[in-house]
DNA sequence: CCTACCGATCGGTAGG
DNA sequence: CCTACCGATCGGTAGG
């Protein structure tokens, strides 16, 4: 079944649609990058945004994988299940990070095209954290200055977000002579460190490691 | 020196290249929004990518209006520092989305060609923050564990991005029968108390209030 | 998977 | 600020 011209043209256009955009992006350029001719791209693909949806689609389905190990972990405390959320969610998007631009761009472009896949992909995963976390808020283990409606969202956010700049403001963070690996490492894991002081009163300690380091 | 037609050109410029980007905004799109021909267009701006430059350097240039209050804000602790900042930098963007899509945009699109804006325009602002969250850490107003060097960008980039995709993702926030106004400035002040809660220990109170509301 | 081709639109120019 | 026009490239199709 795999179909190797097909998943070379996939990748090609993959890559060049989350660095340019799809609009910046032209049927010949994702033809040049396999060494093909345009009409051999719309043999695969009949169109321009058949292939768009595609290169969307491969991405949630990738990520379709990741969600039911974060909804079947079972009775974890508050904490635990962060640490597994937000570890999968900057795994995920820092394994590749063309699927953070990516997404970062069809949220900008196609926002209401979007909104079936977050709604389906993403809300069972928003409710059943927003329960976790507001029975940790009666047990003390949760601030309760936390707005559970938007934090959720806002961590999503910041991750993708940070992640996807990370080519361009990364720099910023890096100090001269550090090496590169490890100025990643620490910019994931500050990331954790906003999302569990969000979320956790100072009395409660990071029982777990990091699943960055 | 107000030029009615130059400055019309621009604000269509700026809204449908945030909408749609620059890649997915013509000269033709543009001429049609204000009501001209194409030639006259470029009559006011040499070239696309002239008129590109003009809409981001706009941008750029009202936010140096801002960055000086910020900078002068005399000797403030960290919580009303932060407060000013975050407040500021949450003010610049939610008074025009626009402005947080075109800046999402561009750091997507020409990361090298924005980087020296960055380093002019934020850098000095970095650093200042930076100085003065070292001095609040050594008398423990400030969390020990903070990596300073990541927070300030991290947080910047939760606040632009999260602007940038309110349109996109304010739904997921919104509970069925608020306004929608409410909502927003529950969004903005839940930003606040995410970079709050990230900066500060909870044994240091907030002192002021939340200038969103 | 290719060659050859289509009409439409692109950014930009000449000239008034 | 317009009309008229330029070559290049766009997404896509026919036909093999």
């Amino acid at each position: 079944m795999a179909d190797a011209t097909r998943d070379q043209i996939l990748a090609a256009a993959t890559r060049l649609m989350a660095a340019h955009g799809v609009a910046g992006t032209s049927i010949q350029d994702v033809a040049d990058a396999v060494s093909l001719r345009k009409a051999s791209v719309l043999y695969h693909f009949p169109s321009k945004d058949a292939l768009r949806k595609a290169v969307i689609d491969a991405l949630l389905t990738r990520w379709r994988d990741v969600l039911p190990r974060l909804l079947l972990a079972g009775d974890m405390d508050p904490e635990a299940r962060l640490d597994a959320v937000m570890g999968e969610f900057i795994t995920f998007f820092s394994a590749d990070t063309d699927r953070a631009r990516l997404l970062v761009r069809e949220l900008l472009d196609r926002p209401a095209e979007l909104e079936p896949y977050l709604v389906e992909t993403i809300g069972p995963w928003l409710r059943v954290i927003a329960l976790a976390l507001d029975a940790g808020k009666s047990r003390g283990l949760v601030r309760t200055g936390a707005d559970l409606r938007n934090l959720p969202v806002l961590l999503g956010t910041l991750v993708l977000s940070a992640i996807a700049a990370w080519d361009s403001l990364g720099f910023m963070a890096r100090e001269p002579g550090a090496d590169a690996e490890g100025a990643r490492t620490r910019y994931h894991t500050e990331l954790m460190r906003i999302a569990r002081a969000s979320l956790f009163p100072d009395s409660v300690p990071a029982l777990h490691r990091d699943p960055m380091t």
